[in-house]
DNA sequence: GTCTATAGCCGGATAGAC
DNA sequence: GTCTATCCGGCTATAGAC
């Protein structure tokens, strides 16, 4: 029983996402993060640049999964209920996968300063696209006609705030869960 | 056409409410709060204790809304749907009157210090309200029987996001979306 | 790669004049 | 009720020894 040995970089990366996650980005100290981690704070700056770049990588990784996940989603030859059911699949695997970047990805990312840009452009890339989504959805009489910006943002609501109460990563229960969460999102809760 | 005159303690909370929103709680100086007001920082002091004190009344005075509102909600003679569809009436109402409040009720809640047991205490009240509707419906046979706590989660999860996409007030379009959101949440967005 | 020491700045809050 | 001046502690980041 051996835990797999990370390296220093990677643990201050772990670390900083679960405190940031725990009281945001501005809360946390170069101090906190370091004592957590059992080394001074000036010890850190062997391993990062500066606190920005924390942010910006634990956000950058995330956020580009998402883009690529979504074109390639986009891309598929299937209705809108299939594709929306992919979404929801790629959030919830994103989610487990990493649920304390998601939490900076959501809320932190205003602190992006030069990435900022960046940043706002790949998330309405991502808004796009899931709009195209919906939008064909309605056009072929497969969804609803209700305003489509109340429909994006019901679902995407629901799938941001994943990391807010998906559970410890079990891939066993993450299929029931894709199952479940696509059906209550497409079909509602009434019987 | 006068503008009604608030005074200075009223423009405070205002206007932290709205840097809270855009920057949250820690990034939102005294100072930075002063300039936005037209005066200096000191003279805050006037008027509020401490940062910590407005954070607390902004967030207050919304969380008891929503528990006294929901506690009348639960005790209405009435199915499941009709108490979930007040439900949506009364998150919709409160973030139409208040969306950057709503923000630091979500977001900045973890800075309460003192205040935060309270804070939890009326949460835990409301999602328990909640659950019991939820419940309900699912034993009458009347809402869906996945995991609830799926169920609860993924409408509360829109709810709590409403701060972020709610237009301004505008009371004629709040009853249509009134409709429209919960018709997609109980109902779901496939035809 | 970690440490101690410290630069240089900014934070919340108070005192006391006007 | 607002101002200027200021306290003092905490912030990110760097320098240089080990």
């Amino acid at each position: 029983m051996k835990t797999t040995k990370i390296d220093r970089k990677t643990e201050i990366m772990q670390v900083a996402s679960r405190l940031f996650r725990e009281r945001g980005y501005s809360a946390v100290t170069m101090r906190d993060l370091a004592t957590e981690i059992g080394i001074k704070a000036a010890s850190l700056y062997n391993h990062i640049s500066s606190k920005q770049q924390i942010l910006s990588e634990i956000i950058f990784v995330i956020a580009e999964e998402f883009t690529d996940g979504i074109e390639g989603i986009a891309s598929m030859n299937a209705d809108a209920s299939t594709k929306l059911k992919a979404v929801v699949a790629q959030h919830i695997t994103l989610t487990s996968e990493n649920p304390y970047g998601m939490a900076a990805l959501n809320n932190d990312w205003m602190h992006l300063e030069d990435k900022l840009e960046y940043y706002l452009q790949l998330r309405n890339q991502y808004e796009k696209r899931f709009r195209e989504i919906v939008l064909a959805g309605q056009q072929a009489g497969e969804l609803k006609s209700v305003s489509h910006e109340i429909l994006l943002f019901s679902i995407l609501s629901t799938l941001r705030n994943l990391y807010l109460w998906i559970p410890k990563k079990d891939d066993l229960k993450k299929d029931k869960l894709i199952e479940d969460l696509s059906e209550i999102l497409l079909q509602g809760v009434v019987k």
